[in-house]
RNA sequence: GGUCUGGUAGUUCAGUCUGGUUAGAAUACGUGCCUGUCACGCACGGGGUCGCGGGUUCGAGUCCCGUCCAGACCGCCA
């Protein structure tokens, strides 16, 4: 047996039996007449101890083993003399009586610590090692909790899961599709799916009225912190309901995860209209751990001389408590930041309101006490708070406002990881106009149902139409949406029309799920979550790369494999692929 | 496709703005000393294609151009 137990679970109850552990070298720290090993294994560390009086010949070896060796040690749990109270196995030690190396190791190039020395780069490509550290460790077993959680969950809502294929179709639709190349049907190419939709809407055609996965999606665009070409979703869909029934019914699974995982009593989730999100937050996945609501300034704010705010469509500010002792440098710095190309504002009007009571702005030229007064009074700003204000086009400006607040809230260190706000958007237009293209694109996807008050919209003013579209967003983060589907053939056929196919296209692209709504296709609708970011948002992080045992980087490569890579001449020849000359 | 930041010892970084002697620190590694350490301590030591290519200059880690790599973001992500 190479061990008895595991390096995290013996205590001061095992205290003089004898035990057998296995592991790797953590650490070893040599006194001169004593030599101190910890030993690290997935469950913990345990502390080897050898003797130079009473081991000798023992000693000597332990001297000798380097960090990241994988050894076996049998001995007896003694009581430490001096205890250490940080770490769970603190009060014992190991008295080591016999040392076998089952292997050696190379010198790693960082360390394998809480906080490593290495950089990313270097943890990705030595990724094995960086999976030993305990951060990485404790983010592999939050996931495998939620995934076990939301299994339990499912099931317990009379949930199916069922797998469907990763072999499927490409359509232009949405992301780019990855292609595999098919051998036995030369020219021919398979997509690998961007989601199961689909196939869920199929299932639901086929009766099986609840059905979740957790399952691989593939999108090849840009990656970004929080963006993997491959990801994992929690794909649901459930039939004979309606919008109502799958809020609640996934409240139900937030409130389940939240409560299992993070031990925390979520009250109902708060819903909001996307029209009310972007006014208030200019932003369609709010982050609510903080106010700053904004406050539309139109009425105070224009036809008093300033021209900038006269010729603009939209005023508005929001609030920043206890911000008016803000320096004239620290301000600049603001009104650079919203001036950067990415956020594009042309400016940045501020109102310090004093403690003293008065004012000070960056437009005292043209706004006097009272009237700086008043928009005080309907910013709800108290003495010592500081207002921010941008105008322009109402939706470049939410826009561009809403990047001030959540830069304001960093700024403030209010964006704490340990407070969780959970909120429904509801109410996403269908359609939004894509410029490039000169066409409607689906805002969600082509099988999202309009509202039904809303469908005679659809042939006079498309933009305007909304859609039983959701989304769950937690901090500022878009962690799942969904809709309620088309099952109607005529209106599915008239949001194609919409979108711009021609029949023969949307036949030759849908026509199999077209066709099988004829069959008699219940009314559904689902939601689909992404996990991995759920699980680095549980686990405190904006990036889900450390919540993936195996990411790729952000030009979308595995530094560990090397990957992608060139392929034989014979394999693309089997494929009937050329290589194209760079 | 674009913007920004970075690339110097095994590793993490300083040095680059303002060019000039032998490129430093910490940590890791090696050797020695040390019987209660747990970020052990002390002493000594080895360790560098300053990402790569070109240019300016008497002289380039430092300035300029190009390029590669990494990261953040915009576009993109139904």
């Amino acid at each position: 047996m190479l061990r008895t137990h595991t390096c995290g679970e013996l205590t001061i109850e095992n205290v003089g039996s004898k035990t057998t552990l296995s592991g790797w070298v953590q650490k070893s720290r040599d006194l001169g007449g004593m030599t101190f090993i910890d030993l690290r294994d997935r469950y913990g560390i345990t502390q080897l101890v050898f003797n130079m009086e009473t081991h000798k010949e023992l000693c000597l070896q332990a001297r000798k083993l380097g960090r990241e060796f994988v050894i076996q040690v049998t001995g007896i749990v003694d009581e430490r003399s001096n205890k250490n109270k940080k770490m769970p196995t603190g009060e014992i030690e190991i008295t080591v009586e016999e040392l076998n190396i089952l292997n050696v190791s190379k010198t790693p190039p960082f360390t394998i610590e809480e906080e490593s020395d290495g950089g990313d780069e270097l943890r990705m490509k030595y990724r094995y090692l960086d999976l030993r550290r305990a951060p990485l460790r404790k983010n592999m077993e939050l996931r495998h909790r939620m995934s076990i959680e939301t299994r339990k969950y499912m099931d317990s809502q009379n949930f199916l899961e069922i797998e469907t294929p990763y072999l499927i179709k490409s359509t232009p639709e949405g992301a780019r599709d990855f292609v595999v190349p098919s051998r036995m049907n030369q020219n021919q190419f398979y997509a690998l799916p961007q989601s199961p939709q689909t196939f869920k809407q199929l299932l639901m055609v086929a009766g099986y009225d609840r059905y979740y996965q957790l399952v691989k999606c593939f999108r090849d665009e840009d990656l970004r912190a929080d963006r993997q070409p491959e990801f994992t979703q929690i794909d649901c869909e459930m039939a004979f309901v309606e919008q109502e029934d799958i809020l609640n019914t996934f409240e139900g699974l937030a409130r389940h995860l939240f409560k299992e995982i993070k031990g925390i009593e979520v009250a109902d989730i708060p819903r909001m209209t996307y029209a009310d999100a972007m006014k208030f937050y200019g932003s369609d996945k709010p982050d609510l751990r903080f106010e700053m609501k904004f406050v539309e300034l139109n009425e105070l704010a224009q036809n008093k001389g300033f021209q900038i705010f006269d010729d603009a469509e939209l005023v508005v500010g929001f609030c920043a408590e206890d911000c008016a002792g803000y320096s004239r440098k620290e301000l600049d710095k603001l009104t650079d930041f919203v001036r950067k190309p990415q956020i594009g504002a042309k400016g940045m009007v501020y109102v310090k309101c004093n403690p003293d009571g008065t004012f000070k702005s960056s437009v005292d030229k043209f706004f006097d006490h009272d009237a700086l007064k008043a928009w005080a009074e309907k910013m709800n700003a108290k003495a010592g708070d500081l207002l921010l204000v941008l105008s322009g086009d109402t939706e470049k400006v939410q826009k561009q406002l809403g990047e001030l607040r959540l830069e304001m809230a960093e700024k403030l260190g209010l964006k704490n990881p340990n407070i969780f706000k959970p909120m429904w958007v509801v109410d996403f237009p269908l359609l939004e106009w894509n410029e490039e293209a000169e066409r409607f694109h689906a805002m969600h996807h082509p099988f999202t149902s309009p509202k039904k008050e809303d469908i005679e919209l659809l042939s006079t003013d498309p933009g305007k139409v909304r859609a039983n579209a959701y989304d769950l967003v937690i901090n500022g983060v878009e962690i799942g949406g969904g809709s309620i589907r088309i099952f109607n053939k005529k209106l599915q056929a008239k949001m194609f029309e919409v979108l711009g196919f021609t029949k023969e296209d949307a036949q030759a692209q849908f026509g199999f799920l077209m066709n099988a709504f004829e069959f008699g296709a219940p009314p559904h609708g689902g939601v689909a979550f992404g996990f991995d970011r759920w699980v680095a948002l549980f686990g405190g992080s904006d990036s889900i790369r450390d919540f993936i045992a195996f990411p790729k980087n952000n030009s979308g490569r595995d530094q560990m494999i090397d990957s992608p890579s060139e392929i034989a001449q014979e394999q693309l020849d089997e494929l009937g692929l050329k290589t194209v000359k760079k």
